[in-house]
DNA sequence: CCTTAGCACTCTGCCAGCGAGAGTGCTAAC
DNA sequence: GTTAGCACTCTCGCTGGCAGAGTGCTAAGG
C-alpha cells in the first residue's frame, strides 16, 4: 500500500492523537496540534482518502476518524518511531528484578508485575518451559509410613513431585536403590521422550521389586507429562479498567477477563507466533480470540537458542505501541540474560 | 435484639426476595409472593419498624426496603434455614477433586474452581500451609558447574528449592556430605524455629567446608522463611461481573478486583477468623476491606488439629448465604478428609 | 387496640424534544 | 491543488412530562 508523504503524516497524527486522547481526532484539531502545513479542508480530503483505503473509520457521521486495525498496523509497521526506555526506567526495572532473587519462578511472577506497572497495560509471562529440559536427579523419599514422595529434578533447576502409595516392606534403603537406579537410566533424557528402552532396561534391573516399579515409572511419567503445564503470571488485570473505553462497556470487560481467566486460551495468545523475536497483534487479527478491541505484544524469552517461555503486553488497540514494544523488548533480552547466568 | 414471629417472617421474606432479585422490595410484592396473611399496608407498618431497628434501609423514599448489613446478619444467625448439598451436587464436587489427583496444590487449585462453579461467586483457596510442618530432608544436589540446588522437604511434602553459587572445587560428594549433615541436625525440627544451636553445630560439625556452609545455611533459612507465603487461587473471578448490582457500577469492581488482586490482602481476608470453623462477614463489618457491598464465607481446612489452609466465598452482600454455607462447609470438611487421606 | 382500605405524595426511569457543539462533505473561488 | 464557506448530520446533555411503584397517613372496621 503506496502513500505520500503527507498521508503518512496526517495517518500518523490520527494514531498518535487517538492513542494520546481515546477521543476521535477531526481535522480542525489535527490542523490545529500538529503543524501539517495545510488547511482543515485539505486534511479532511485526505482524510477521506485515508478511510477508502481503510486505514481509518468513523465511528458515526459526524466524529472525527479513528484509525481501523489495518491502520494501526500500517503504523506499526512504517510510521512508528521506536524508543527505548530512559536510564531510570531500565534502572527501575533491574533493580525491581535482580534483588534477593531465589527462584526462577520468582523472576517471572515478577515479570509480569514490572511489565504492567512500566505501561499501564496488563502484563502477562509464561514459563520458565519446562519441556525441552533434561532429567538431572531421580529421588523416592519416604514421608510417612506407606508414603513417599518422587522428585524429579532437570538441568533447568525445575522440581517436579508426586506422592506414591508403597507397601510397608519397602524400606528407605530400598527406595533409594530405586532411585539409583532411576536416575542412573534415566539421567540426560529430555522429558519429551524417556526411551522405552531405558524403562525396559529399569523395570529389568528392579525385577526384586515388581510390586513397587509400576508404580514408580507410572509416576515418573506423570511427573513428567503432567508437568508440562507452566503457569501463568499475570500482573495489572485491574488497568483494563482504567482504559477510557472500556469503562462503559462491561462485555468487553467480561471478554477480556474471561480471556485472562482461562489458562489455555493465555498460552495460546502468548505463545502463538513465538517463533519470531517480536510478535504484534492487532485487534481482529487475534482471530482466534472474541477481542477485535485488544492488541498483544508478545516476546518470547530464552536462554542460548532455547525459548523458556514467553512475555507479553495485552492492552486496548489504542495501546501506546512503541512503549509497549520497547518495554517488551528490554524485558524479555533481560531475561534471557538473567536466565542465562542463572543457568551457566 | 427481639423481633416478633411477624417481623421475623417479613425480615425473612425482605431478604430472600432481595437475594432473588437484585430489586428493592415493596410491601405489595411481599403480600403477593409469600402469604403472610397480611395486608400490604400492615406490613409497611413492620417494615417501617423494621427500618428504625436498623435492619432495613430505603434506596430513597419511593422504593421498596433492601436489607441492611444488620438485617443480613440477623437473617445469617436467625433465619436462614440451613441447606445441604444434593447428592449430585456432592457428587460432582467429588469428582472434580477427586480424580486423577497428582499433588496437593493442584487439589486446593481446583477448590477454588469449583467453588465458584458451585455458587457463581468468585471462590478464594489458600495453601496448604507450610508453617507448623517439619523438615524431613535436606539436599544439596550440583545442578550446572558452580552451581547447586537445595532442596528443602517437609512431612507435609511440600518443597522448597533455592539455586547456590559454589566454589568449583566442591564436589558431588562434598554436596552430599553436607546434605547428610544438614538433614541430620535440623530433621524433626519446625520450620519456624531452626534452634540456634542445631545451626551451631552444623557449622561445626562442616568447618572442613567454611567456603559454602555460609551460604548454605543462608539458602536453608532462605527457603524456609520464605516459602511462607503460601499460593491463593482465585476461581470464578469474573462472576463478579454478572451481578447485577455491579454491572452499572465500575468503581465498585475495581474495588474488588484490586483486592483480589493482591495477595496480602486475600490472605488476611482468608486468614482473619481462622479460629472458628466458618465464618461469615456482611458488608461494612470487613472493616479492612473498602468493600461495603461485599461478603465473604470462609472456612479453614485442617489435619487433625493443624491449620492447614483455608477456603472462601468472595461475592455480593446480597449473596444466597444458605448455598454458600452449605458448599463451603462441605468442601472445607471434603477438603479436610482428602488430605488426612493423602498424609496418613 | 390492631388491622386494613383509601388516598395523596414522592421518587425513579423512560421517552421525546430541543439546542449546542463538533465535524463532515461539497462547492466555488483562489 | 488548496482553501474558505456553508449546509448538513450526528452525538450529547438537558428539560419536562408521564407512568409505575411504593410509601406514610388517616380514618373506618373488627
Amino acid at each position: 500500500m503506496y502513500l505520500d508523504e503527507r498521508k503518512k503524516r496526517i495517518l500518523q497524527a490520527v494514531v498518535q492523537d487517538y492513542i494520546a486522547t481515546a477521543e476521535p481526532v477531526g481535522s480542525r484539531t489535527l490542523a490545529r496540534k500538529y503543524n501539517l502545513g495545510v488547511s482543515p479542508a485539505t486534511i479532511r480530503n485526505e482524510m477521506a482518502d485515508l478511510e477508502e483505503m481503510g486505514l481509518l473509520e468513523q465511528p458515526h457521521t459526524s466524529a472525527g476518524r479513528i484509525p481501523s486495525d489495518l491502520g494501526y498496523r500500517y503504523y506499526v509497521d512504517y510510521l512508528m518511531e521506536k524508543t527505548h526506555l530512559t536510564a531510570e526506567e531500565q534502572d527501575f526495572i533491574v533493580q525491581s528484578l535482580a534483588t534477593k532473587l531465589q527462584a526462577v519462578e520468582e523472576l517471572i511472577a515478577r515479570t509480569s508485575e514490572v511489565l504492567s506497572a512500566m505501561t499501564n497495560l496488563t502484563g502477562l509471562a509464561l514459563g520458565p518451559q519446562w519441556a525441552g529440559s533434561v532429567i538431572l536427579y531421580i529421588e523416592l523419599l519416604p514421608l510417612v509410613p506407606e508414603k513417599a514422595i518422587l522428585l524429579v529434578v532437570t538441568n533447568m533447576g525445575t522440581i517436579q513431585h508426586r506422592f506414591l502409595e508403597i507397601p510397608d516392606e519397602i524400606t528407605a534403603r530400598d527406595l533409594a536403590v530405586i532411585s539409583e537406579v532411576l536416575t542412573r537410566h534415566l539421567r540426560g533424557l529430555t522429558l519429551e521422550r524417556l526411551s522405552r528402552a531405558a524403562l525396559r532396561d529399569i523395570r529389568d534391573e528392579l525385577a526384586a521389586y515388581r510390586r513397587v516399579v509400576g508404580l514408580v515409572l507410572e509416576a515418573v511419567e506423570d511427573a513428567i507429562g503432567g508437568g508440562r503445564a507452566e503457569r501463568i503470571y499475570l500482573g495489572g488485570t485491574l488497568n483494563i479498567l482504567n482504559q477510557p473505553e472500556f469503562r462503559r462497556d462491561l462485555a468487553k470487560v467480561k471478554d477480556i477477563l474471561n480471556v485472562l481467566e482461562t489458562e489455555h486460551l493465555l498460552r495460546q495468545l502468548l505463545l502463538e507466533e513465538a517463533g519470531g523475536t517480536l510478535a504484534i497483534r492487532i485487534g481482529g487479527e487475534n482471530r482466534a480470540f472474541n477481542m477485535p478491541y485488544c492488541s498483544i505484544v508478545t516476546a518470547s524469552y530464552r536462554v542460548g537458542d532455547r525459548v523458556m517461555g514467553a512475555i507479553g503486553l495485552l492492552g486496548p488497540t489504542r495501546m501506546e505501541y512503541a512503549r509497549a514494544v520497547a518495554t517488551i523488548e528490554f524485558m524479555s533480552s533481560f531475561l534471557s540474560e538473567m536466565l542465562a547466568h542463572f543457568y551457566r
